[in-house]
RNA sequence: GCUGAUGUGGUGGAAUGGCAGACACCGGGGACUUAAAAUCCCCUGCCCUCACCGGCGUGCGGGUUCGAGUCCCGCCAUCAGCACCA
């Protein structure tokens, strides 16, 4: 081919944005008699930033999928929006006196401008953006829809609290004791929050793990955040009286409780006060333990510490026998009972806090030594010391000990989780009303849902008040109302929903965008759910995937979603780590502009670097170099097109090379093994040079193969080639198996496992006939002489081995 | 401390128990060029050697196997998550 032009990605990717954005292929259908195919992205937060090296990862990865799937014949729902409320914007707004509003719709307009430059094939048709009123109405009809069946309430409780960002904070935003958008220390504060009770769909949430293909790491991490444990409650009864009730998970070891330990906070010691003779040193222990935030509490108990209540003795209720009772900060009030039994023989805890204090331990279950440390195996040791429990195996004897308890009223089965409700309530005012009004007469009462949505009235300053209220609440307009039910004055909520509110059900209405009646309509629903394929941050496996796991569940069960889950696949994307192997940060100078990256080599270089760089679910460091490695693939890739002959099939001698590559990249992108791929297309394109021409056929082949990551190059050369059409829209190549096997393979040829030499035998050489054929050859004779053959190993197409 | 993951050339990384280092990056050499860039070709784990031959090599120590980066046991290191969950 003559006249080829120079490779220009500046001037071919615009030419085929514009042509996508344009003819709408990329944009899902309405035909519903299509298979369908939804993969999803984690919508980003439009920062003023801009878009960060790690959005593509993960957009282009599932791009890469969305692309192959259209070219299967899917009708593809791949879209994108923006989950726009949130700190940073407010943050922003509240130093430069401009509207939140303002300044998000600026950041949105600049990230689908990044985007569309890198060639995501989005329905840019129905893009979400959470701060829109249109889409925050839905937001606050859910948490009515919550509110009505009794699952957000209003609870005066200790929560965490931000003190710069002015704020409370659920317990799983705060990492490490400290805030996770702001790094401050948490503190404890006392405040009337709204809640959510995820609780209540705790056993939901973990059953339905069963049945979606998530990859495991993430099973596990939100089966341990739900943290299900089966035991008893178990009643002492204590000297003063009263019922101790404790929760364990090894009631089979009742007859080894040597000690009871109930936490700082726990009630029984403001209640039985004047019968606690150390009551002074019990106080001082407890204000010692609030002082402590969560962290050092934890943090820094490496040793136990502890003040056994004098006065008041616990009996066991098992043996009789009379134990003490002490109150230790390593239990705690949240969880459980707030009290325990301790059985140091078996519990690490315990044995290290019975160590301490000298408490005597008794052993009741044989199999380990007690001396050394708490014997925990549950599995093979048998009951001794127990009464008549004695010879059985643990689970019996659990088994055996419940009854017996029920039986006498002491105790019964029970099941905890260590999962808590959800603090909904944020006292910012960069995020959706909560629709309710507070009435004198009537209580908390919903604004009917047809005067949703209520919508966030413009103030002056977005500064939380200094005590800690919305900013909001000086609104006094726009806070004093009348109440629905009775007409009489009352008062809006002014505290504003957290941003994973409305990032809990988005992937919902990209289904049905611009529905004013309802939150999607039915139809759509059922045919586009569920999510095929998710794909997203380990970072978000605990809280907004549980999150909008738990906001689905409860849709499902008030019938306005047809499916129990939200998403059927997940998978997880790495880091991509600065050039010095550390966390890309702007205060460690290692950030890598995404547009630079295009403005230097191109987007299609970039895509196919990122899914070149390594493995996809690992953090690899960014590597300018590798990447122009990438750029320079395709520079080779654009020049095939001056060795094109004008044969149309695909070439005897890479019949076999062609075919595998098919199979080879169609299996790694499915695997999101991206970098295998693309190593097959670049062996692939090494042999069309070794070769030194490349036939019409393998060209059409090979630029299909390529197109799902590097979709601008290979539209151009499709259109230079005259091969007709668009890539998007032809069929996937499928690979001809017969067409994979080889006449003569090389094998490596062993002697007593050691790599003595290789020879090329036929393919079709069987395990049988094998030992004959090798024997017979020079240079195996050669290299066995005249040893005795003890072992012949033939592994067909791999090696020989012969063991003399 | 607990749990999980990871550990392979100068670098990123390949490798259903079967030829370790695919594919790239960096580096070196050559061709082309007045020159440079670009491009093309060759070399590139370490040691010994002019070279051949050979030896050693997947964090460390054992084990299973004809054969171990891969499986088992015991360590070490790094990273991530959790923070005493009874």
């Amino acid at each position: 081919m003559n006249g080829i032009p120079r490779y220009n990605p500046a001037q071919i990717e615009p030419k085929w944005q514009k042509h996508w954005d344009e003819t709408g292929v990329l944009n899902a259908s309405n035909d519903h008699t299509m298979p369908k195919f939804y993969p999803l992205i984690e919508f980003p937060y439009p920062s003023g930033a801009g878009l960060h090296v790690g959005h593509p990862r993960s957009n282009t990865a599932m791009d890469i999928i969305a692309r192959k799937r259209r070219m299967e014949g899917y009708n593809v729902l791949f879209p994108i929006g923006y989950d726009a409320f949130g700190l940073p914007t407010e943050n922003y707004a509240i130093k430069n006196h401009v509207h939140p509003a303002q300044v998000t719709q600026q950041n949105i307009d600049h990230f689908r401008q990044q985007l569309k430059r890198l060639g995501f094939s989005f329905d840019y048709t129905r893009e979400d953006n959470t701060t829109d009123p249109k889409y925050y109405k839905w937001t606050q009809w859910i948490f009515l829809k919550l509110f009505e069946k009794g699952l957000a309430y209003k609870s005066e409780m200790p929560i965490n609290w931000c003190p710069s960002c002015k704020c409370g904070l659920a317990n799983e935003e705060v990492v490490g004791g400290v805030c996770e958008r702001c790094g401050s220390e948490v503190v404890r504060k006392v405040k009337s929050q709204w809640m959510l009770k995820i609780t209540d769909y705790a056993q939901k949430l973990l059953d339905g793990l069963d049945t979606v293909d998530f990859i495991e790491k993430v099973k596990v991490q939100q089966r341990n955040w739900i943290g299900r444990s089966e035991g008893a409650e178990v009643d002492f009864t204590l000297t003063s009286g009263d019922k101790l009730r404790v929760y364990t998970t090894r009631p089979d070891t009742l007859f080894g409780a040597t000690y009871m330990v109930i936490s700082p906070e726990h009630p029984l010691i403001e209640n039985r006060r004047s019968l606690i003779a150390n009551y002074e040193a019990v106080a001082a222990y407890r204000e010692a333990a609030a002082r402590k935030s969560d962290f050092e509490r934890t943090e820094l108990n490496k040793d136990k510490t502890g003040v056994r209540i004098e006065g008041i003795r616990a009996i066991n209720p098992v043996t009789g026998t009379e134990i003490p009772v002490w109150v230790s900060d390593y239990v705690l009030m949240g969880y459980g009972t707030g009290a325990i039994m301790a059985v140091p023989a078996h519990d690490e805890r315990d044995w290290a806090f019975a160590k301490t204090f000298g408490i005597p331990m008794i052993e009741v279950v044989a199999g380990g030594n007690i001396e050394e440390a708490a014997y925990t195996d549950i599995q093979d040791g048998v009951m001794v010391n127990s009464g008549f429990l004695n010879g059985m195996k643990v689970a019996e004897a659990k088994k055996s000990i419940i009854e017996w308890l029920t039986e006498k009223g002491l105790g019964e089965k029970k099941v905890n989780f260590k999962l808590r409700d959800w603090v909904f309530s944020r006292q910012r005012y960069w995020g959706e009303p909560i629709p309710l009004v507070k009435c004198e007469k009537c209580g908390w009462v919903a604004v009917p849902y047809e005067q949703l949505p209520v919508t966030l009235p413009a103030v002056e300053h977005y500064e939380p008040t200094d005590d800690g209220e919305s900013p909001l609440s000086v609104m006094t307009d726009w806070v004093n109302t009348t109440c629905p039910h009775c007409g009489a004055p009352a008062k809006r909520e002014t505290d504003t929903m957290p941003q994973w509110a409305g990032s809990s059900w988005y992937f919902l209405r990209y289904i049905d965008p611009h529905n004013d009646t309802e939150l999607a309509a039915m139809d759509e629903l059922k045919y586009w759910l569920p999510v095929d394929w998710y794909n997203g941050g380990m970072e978000h496996t605990t809280l907004h995937l549980l999150y909008s796991r738990f906001w689905h569940k409860f849709l499902y069960d008030i019938g306005a979603v047809p499916t129990p889950e939200p998403y059927q696949k997940r998978t997880s994307h790495g880091m991509i780590l600065g050039e010095n192997g550390e966390k890309m940060s702007k205060s460690r100078g290692n950030v890598i502009n995404p547009d630079d990256v295009v403005d230097e080599l191109g987007a299609d270089a970039f895509r196919l670097y990122e899914m070149f760089m390594g493995a996809f679910d690992q953090a690899i460091p960014w590597s300018t170099e590798s990447a122009r490695g990438c750029r320079r693939f395709l520079d080779r890739t654009w020049r095939l097109m001056e060795m094109m002959t004008d044969e149309e099939g695909v070439s005897a001698d890479l019949k076999c090379d062609v075919h595998t590559a098919i199979k080879k990249v169609g299996e790694d992108y499915e695997r999101m093994k991206y970098n295998t791929a693309i190593a097959a297309m670049m062996s692939l394109l090494n042999r069309f040079y070794e070769k030194g021409s490349v036939t019409r056929g393998e060209m059409k082949i090979f630029i299909q193969l390529l197109n799902p990551v590097a979709p601008h190059i290979t539209e151009e050369m499709n259109e230079l080639c005259g091969f007709g059409g668009e890539l998007v829209r032809k069929p996937w190549p499928e690979y001809d198996p017969a067409a994979l096997v080889r006449d003569t393979v090389e094998v490596a040829l062993q002697i007593c496992g050691k790599v003595r030499g290789r020879m090329n035998v036929p393919a079709d050489l069987t395990r049988e006939n094998a030992e004959a054929f090798f024997m017979a050859q020079d240079e195996v004779k050669k290299l066995v002489g005249d040893k005795p053959v003890r072992k012949f190993i033939f592994v067909p197409g791999r090696l020989v081995n012969i063991v003399v």
